[in-house]
DNA sequence: TCTGGGGTCCTAGGACCC
DNA sequence: TCTGGGGTCCTAGGACCC
């Protein structure tokens, strides 16, 4: 059965969002950013773009592309709920949907073309929705595949509609270069460029046996990949995979050596590990810390398993807390991670003895305060003084909508 | 004061068991 | 009194995605 998959990508989405809430703002170069010192544009408008205004540039590099270039800080309440906005808009479609960011989806809509015409219909009717409620663009790709899907998305920015037919494919990808595909970064592309692949034509008619010795078991899907195959499905809302790891990671203000700052700068990560963990309803077995050093690019990371598993916010921070002082620093520290994994979902049962009981208890009414008066407005005695210090808080894109997994908003 | 933060998946090597 | 192989779990690091 050949299916029909869309792959909806919405342009420049938190600029778009931004300038949809502020007219002053509309057709003007705009940049996203996180909120600390130490930050980065998460996403510009395309009058930014126009300047070479990218994302991941540092604020300062942004400005000197674009002088007149205006700075706002994300806000991520109002992204995740434009988000899961348009996803419900999308679901009006096909219950088939797979959320993959915060701006991006992909739709199985080969169940449901005949109620709506054509493929190419549904595709204008949610363009023209999301457009006059939100004054968003999206791009829209249509194909057989994911991979394809998300490729045609690519190929018309902004506002695009895209579609590749299956009896177009081999001639589509003939002259594809082998990065257009999501899931071929940088690296491989140069170790594939060294092997005299550049398109995907070219890897397509790649023997077997030579991406298998070079790639291990990815050479066999890269292959797949050059001949734009793909039978992975979209998995709707509520049939993900469970949750496979909780991590809270920070660059600081500054670089940090003293080890009371250091120590303190880990329990708040930990409290954030743990309150998400509890969330989710998971605990997990192991504890990793992750340290970025002064210089950038030296990093390292450190991880053990326990016995029994644990989302306790200050359990995790004894097992971070012993790895750390497992070694010694070589640099000051600019980024420090936490991350719990080794996850499995918790079963609804108290603790055996009363003390544990009473921990859990007061750890429940602590999360519930501070979900309702907001984060950290109840928390350990050590993280108030010098909580200013806390990193920047970067709205990651990885960031879902309500409901989905991996929702944090703060 | 140049360069964020959330994830997933894969690999290689070692420990340990049968 | 010598050689083995499979499986699982663990740690550290890296590629890739948004």
């Amino acid at each position: 059965m050949q299916r029909v998959i869309f792959h909806i990508d919405m342009n420049a989405f938190f600029a778009s969002v931004e300038q949809s809430a502020n007219p002053a703002l509309r057709g003007k170069p705009i940049a996203v950013v996180g909120s600390g010192g130490r930050t980065i544009v998460t996403t510009s408008s395309y009058e930014a773009r126009a300047f070479g205004v990218k994302t991941g540039m540092a604020v300062w590099e942004a400005k000197r592309c674009c002088p007149e270039l205006i700075v706002v800080v994300g806000d991520n309440r109002k992204y995740t709920h434009t988000s899961s906005e348009i996803m419900s808009i999308i679901r009006d479609y096909s219950p088939v949907v797979e959320v993959f960011s915060i701006d991006e989806a992909w739709v199985d809509v080969t169940g449901s073309i005949n109620l709506f015409e054509s493929a190419e219909n549904i595709a204008y009717l949610i363009k023209a929705r999301i457009k006059h409620r939100f004054d968003i663009t999206c791009s829209i790709g249509i194909a057989p595949n994911k991979l394809l899907a998300k490729l045609a998305s690519d190929l018309q920015k902004p506002d695009g509609l895209t579609i590749i037919k299956p009896e177009d494919v081999s001639r589509i990808m003939e002259r594809m270069p082998v990065g257009s595909l999501c899931g071929i970064g940088k690296k491989t592309v140069r170790e594939l460029k060294v092997m005299g692949i550049n398109t995907c034509g070219e890897l397509a008619r790649c023997d077997q046996g030579r991406l298998t010795r070079k790639f291990g078991i990815v050479g066999a899907r890269l292959k797949q990949m050059g001949e734009g195959k793909d039978d992975v499905p979209v998995i709707p809302f509520g049939e993900e995979d469970e949750v496979k790891s909780v991590g809270h990671s920070s660059t600081l203000e500054r670089d940090i050596d003293d080890p009371q700052e250091i120590r303190r700068f880990l329990l708040q990560l930990s409290e954030k590990v743990g309150s998400r963990a509890r969330r989710y309803n998971v605990s997990g077995k192991t504890v990793a810390v992750y340290v970025r050093y002064a210089d950038f690019f030296t990093s390292f990371s450190k991880q053990t398993t326990l016995r029994s598993y644990i989302n306790l916010s200050d359990e995790i921070y004894k097992a971070a807390l012993a790895l750390l002082e497992g070694v010694e620093l070589e640099q000051p520290v600019r980024l420090l991670g936490v991350k719990l994994t080794n996850l499995k979902s918790q079963a609804e049962q108290l603790p055996l003895f009363e003390d544990d009981r009473k921990k859990l208890f007061a750890t429940q009414a602590m999360d519930k305060l501070n979900a309702k008066f907001g984060n950290r407005a109840v928390t350990f005695g050590s993280l108030l003084p010098g909580k200013e210090k806390a990193g920047n808080h970067v709205i990651p894109p990885s960031w879902r909508p309500d409901g989905i997994k991996n929702v944090d908003v703060e």
